[in-house]
This record gives structure tokens, C-alpha cells and sequence, in this order.
DNA sequence: GTTTGATATACTCGAAGTGAGCAAAAGGGG
DNA sequence: CCCCTTTTGCTCACTTCGAGTATATCAAAC
């Protein structure tokens, strides 16, 4: 019933929702995370697509649709993220530019992993990157960029005990590890304390001291943000780093993969002995020697149960057998 | 340039898209968390209403303005949860007995949290426990119900490792535990085992030999356990229990809070370890004593810095100074 | 007023997990 | 055969976590 009394008050001109698809598409070359942009007038943007109700069953099958079709790259693991819908911030400059009457978009973002970056057909389209985006991501060569960064931002913070405590939250510290899974708060945070291109391209065309990143297109480079911190945090629960692994690796593969996706090294003994412990790989008789110094086996992908924990809170897990 | 040629070719009967807001708002009621439901035509379902890009700058204000319009219940803590858009599976009667002509719908679904179930102003609107949609998410109560879908759900999955997989996933066993938070995909895989009333609706009419917790209409009943996982998994890394939680409580209240929504009991001294070195309560001056025994002190949620980590495949976490 | 029942609160102990490093193994190149 | 490099195996201290024992503090019963 409640549906059927909110008849909408329609404006008199018109204006139809439009729903965008966009996907964060990543594939590892080398030691380095990529995701799938296209050129825009604008600049970088992630490629997106249009859902149209009539001709795709459900938001997936579109997408696998439009980017296959545009980018000749197939999409293996799929996974929606987010839907952006705010006016205001997303996309003024469009809306200013093609008047009040202009639809209305709202933008469901995805994760998407490939094991390899093919080649697009498009040439407009192009791997790039994940950390010429969010230099302040990389973290694997020690400190990285962040004292600069740390500096603006408690200056940004101030004594205000809210920013700091999202300060604490995005950028850990005093003895919080950093969260590298929180890639969108810290993308938040930077845009709040007009670190960024986009913070000022949206509100007014005063440029800032020094911006880190570069920008995209409309909100994109939170999608991307998004899209990284998922990643990152699914990794921790779910096998999704062999979605972007080939077949066949060596350990030290896998590890430089995982650190490139995570954004800080790892300690090489103890990341053997959890890879053993979680019986997520299966060793072949092959061994390669890609460095100088002894031949590495090589691994595979195998199949198993997967292992499973998540705490933070020092609350316990559900053990079957209840406490008393 | 990608969008331009992008012209949708629409179909001749112009199909509009309509995006819906559904909110799966929580309380706790006593020792048990409740949802607002709306009694519907075709059962309960959750409090809906159409986003109107004319009226709403965002989705959150959108929502904010109908869900207390309707019932009169101020939302407090909110959190969107995703996007709902597959045609066939969300809501193929509605479709069905509309023609086909029908908008197309789009839900998003959002979790909000409240920390007294306000009596709403509607009288279709009523709180009614999680538990009764869900019975199988409770297992405060020893092994709880589990034991018999656990039959039916070994029977569905046979000798199909991928189904195998998915069971250990959503339910634990073995030495893994109980991941509570995923109900959703425990849902999904109730869905496919056509072990609740929804499948056998959206499919055929034909009703299975026992189904387990009430249905809801369309596809809320997924939102809802989408919601409950979500709260059950941010319990772990953010103190939102305090969103539900009145401003003064012991912490036997605050323990049995948090089993109330995790679904399971916990050992209670080592949730008082816990809870004290977190530092999320401040212990006032006052005691009080609802029960037999001593008098508890009354806590209240204290401003701090939030305590964090996650882990899962053993990764260890950056560490501001790297390991070698 | 002492006992009993009940719950709140404090502390202990062992198991398991984790961080960090030492050291041997296995190659290639002089 | 020695040196350099990377892989692989293993140890050890430290922290966290699960689970239990013990004590404190009230109300109500006797």
C-alpha cells in the first residue's frame, strides 16, 4: 500500500534516471596492479556502460556485455561494489554543462580480476597503473610517500578529535597496524583535506598546494579506491589473489603479487609457512629459476576447502561446541 | 566518447527505471534484535520507497525523509548494502501480473540502526524479530535447529565439491567456525536448496517438504541477511554496537547485546578482557542490579580510538616498520 | 543474622598463532 | 672450488585467546 501512495511529483520537463555501470577491471603485469581506463575528454576514467533494462537481464550480464564488447577483454571474477547516487559531488560539472534537464545517473561499481591484461581493442583504452592513482597506496618500498602526506593531514586534523579519530581509523599509527584494506576512507579523507584534484575540480577551481594522485572523471578514482580496499580485504578470507595469478607460479611470485595488491611487503619465511598451513596451493615437480639463486618450485592453484577467520574486537568465534 | 555511441535502442513501449530504497532498520527489544516490517499485500516486507532524483539530492536523505515520514522512527546509524537489480529472481510475480510492460526495478538496500525501536506511526508498520525470518542465524541456544538443516543441506549438496565448498563456506565445520557473518550467502544457499518459501515462488508453486523461517515479499528477506551479516561482520572492526546499545548498560547488557545479534553466546570473562582493553566503555560511578546476584557497574560508550585488524590466510599486517 | 543462590569481577594457565631471525640447500658465474 | 643469490627449513620469544578457578557482593530465605 505504502507504494502506492507515493505517486512521485514529477518536475514538468522530464528527467529519466539513468543507471551507469562502471568497473574497476585489475590484472597484475609484472609487479604492478592494473586496472583498465579509458580516455576521456575529461582525462582517465573507468570504463562504463549504460544498463539498459530491456535488453540485459541482470547488472552482471550487462556489464560482461559492454566490456567485452568495447574492450575485447573478458572478464573472469566479478563483484559489485558500491552505488553512487549523490548529486552534487559525483558530477557537477556535467550536470552545469548540459543544463537542469540533464538525467539523472546513478553509478553501481564493480570489481573485476583477469589473471592477464589483454590487450584492448579499443585504443583509446589502456592499463594503468593502480598507485599512479593512489601513489600514497604503495607502501612496499618502506615509508613511501606518506611523511609528506602525514604532515598535511594532521594539519588538516588539527586538535578536531573527529578528524583524528578518522585519521587513526584511515591511517593507523601509534601501535594500529595500517589498514591497507581502507583504501576509500583514506581516498575520503584525502578529498576532504583537498589533497586531491577532484575535491577542488567539484567545489571551486582554486587549485591546492600540492595534490597527490591523478585524478579521473567524475567519481571514478573513488570507485577505483573502492575497489582496491575490497580487494585488499578479501584477500584475507577468500582465494581471490589466484583470480589474478597465472596458472603456474612460484612463491615468490605469489608473494610479489600479494604485496603488489596489498601495498607493503611481507616477511618471505612466515608468508611460506601460512601459504603451507592454509593448503591453498598444490606443488608440481617443475621448478623454475627466474633470479640468481636456487631454482624455486613451482605451484599451482588447488583445489580445497577455504580457511576462515575475522577479528578485531576481541570477540570469539562460534566453535560448535558452545563456552560456558 | 564511448557513451555517445552508446544510444540506448529502447524497446517501443517506453520501460521506465525505478530505483526503490529498502532499509532493514534494527533494534534491540530486550535480549532480541527486531527489524521494522511493513505488513504488505503479499506478507511482510521492509519499508520502501521509490527515490525520486527530482525530489532527493542523495539516497540517504531520501531515505531518511520516508522512513520517518512513514513511521515516524528517526533512523540513526546508516549504511547502504547493495544493489539489487536481477530481473526474474527479484520479483518475477510483481512482473508477472503487471504485464510486461511493468517499470523495471532496481532495489538498494540499506542498513540502519536505532537505539530504541520507536513505535512506528503506521500501524502496518510493526518491529518484528530477526530470529523469526531466520532461525537458523540464532544459535544462542546451544546447537539451535541447526542439525536438521544441516541434514537437508548435506542432502542437497551430494557429492558436488563445488556445493561441498559452499557449505563449508557458509557453514563452517571441521575445525572452521561458524562464520556468522554470512548470513546472506547461507540464505542463498537455503535458496538453491529450495529450503525457503521464496524459491519455490519465484520458481514454480510448488512447496518443498519443510521450509524454514517466514518469507518476506520480493527479495527482502535477501537484504535483511544482507544486513545481518553486514552488522554482525562491522561489530568486529568498528564499535557500532553502541548504535544500538541506550547510553547506560552493564556489560552483561552490552555482552548480551552483542550475542544477540552475532546469534551466539560467549564466554564471559574473556568478554570482559576484551571489552576492557578496547577502551570503548567508560565505567560511571552508579550500579545497578536487575538480576539476583551483585550489582553490575553501569558503563557508557566512551569517545577512543577505535582498536582494529582482520585476518584470515595468515597475513600479517603492515607494521609501519618493515620486516625483512 | 546466617545461609543460600545468583551474578559480577578478578586472576591463572596452557595452547596456538605470529613476528623475526639464523642457517642450510641449490643453483650460476668466475 | 669459492662467492653470490634466492629458496627452503627451522627455532624461539612473545602475544593472544580459550577456558577454567576463585573471590566479591548483593537479595532473599530461613
Amino acid at each position: 500500500m505504502r507504494q502506492a501512495q507515493k505517486v512521485p511529483t514529477r518536475s514538468p520537463v522530464e528527467r529519466r534516471l539513468v543507471i551507469g555501470l562502471n568497473i574497476a577491471l585489475t590484472a597484475l603485469i609484472g609487479d604492478e596492479p592494473h586496472v583498465l581506463c579509458v580516455k576521456r575528454p575529461g582525462g582517465w576514467g573507468l570504463p562504463f556502460g549504460r544498463f539498459d533494462p530491456d535488453e540485459h537481464r541482470t547488472f552482471e550480464l550487462a556489464l560482461r556485455d559492454f566490456v567485452e564488447r568495447q574492450t575485447s577483454v573478458p572478464l573472469g571474477y566479478v563483484e559489485q561494489l558500491y552505488t553512487f547516487g549523490d548529486r552534487g559531488r559525483e558530477a557537477p560539472r556535467a550536470s552545469l554543462v548540459m543544463g537542469d534537464e540533464v538525467d539523472r545517473i546513478v553509478s553501481i561499481g564493480y570489481l573485476a580480476l583477469s589473471p592477464e591484461a589483454a590487450e584492448p581493442s579499443l585504443e583509446s583504452a589502456q592499463w594503468r597503473p593502480w598507485y599512479a592513482f593512489f601513489p600514497w597506496e604503495d607502501r612496499r618500498s618502506q615509508g613511501g610517500p606518506l611523511p609528506l602526506i602525514e604532515e598535511r593531514l594532521r594539519a588538516w586534523a588539527g586538535t578536531d578529535s573527529e578528524r583524528l579519530d578518522r585519521l587513526a581509523f584511515t591511517q593507523g599509527g601509534d601501535d594500529l597496524p595500517w589498514p591497507e584494506e581502507r583504501a576509500l576512507d583514506r581516498f575520503e579523507v584525502m578529498y576532504e583535506a583537498r589533497l586531491v584534484a577532484e575535491a577542488h575540480r567539484d567545489r571551486d577551481g582554486v587549485e591546492g598546494p600540492e595534490l597527490y594522485g591523478e585524478a579521473m572523471i567524475s567519481d571514478h578514482r573513488r570507485i577505483l579506491a573502492t575497489a582496491i580496499g575490497r580487494l585488499r580485504g578479501k584477500m584475507r578470507y577468500r582465494p581471490v589473489i589466484f583470480q589474478v595469478m597465472p596458472d603456474a607460479f612460484t612463491l615468490s611470485d605469489l608473494q610479489s603479487g600479494i604485496e603488489a595488491v596489498l601495498g607493503f611487503r611481507i616477511h618471505k619465511q612466515n608468508f611460506r609457512r601460512g601459504v603451507e598451513s592454509a593448503h591453498l596451493v598444490e606443488k608440481t615437480e617443475k621448478t623454475v629459476q627466474q633470479t640468481g639463486g636456487r631454482p624455486a618450485a613451482v605451484y599451482r592453484a588447488g583445489a580445497s576447502s577455504g580457511v576462515t577467520t575475522a577479528l578485531g574486537l576481541p570477540l570469539p568465534r562460534f566453535k560448535q561446541t558452545a563456552p560456558r
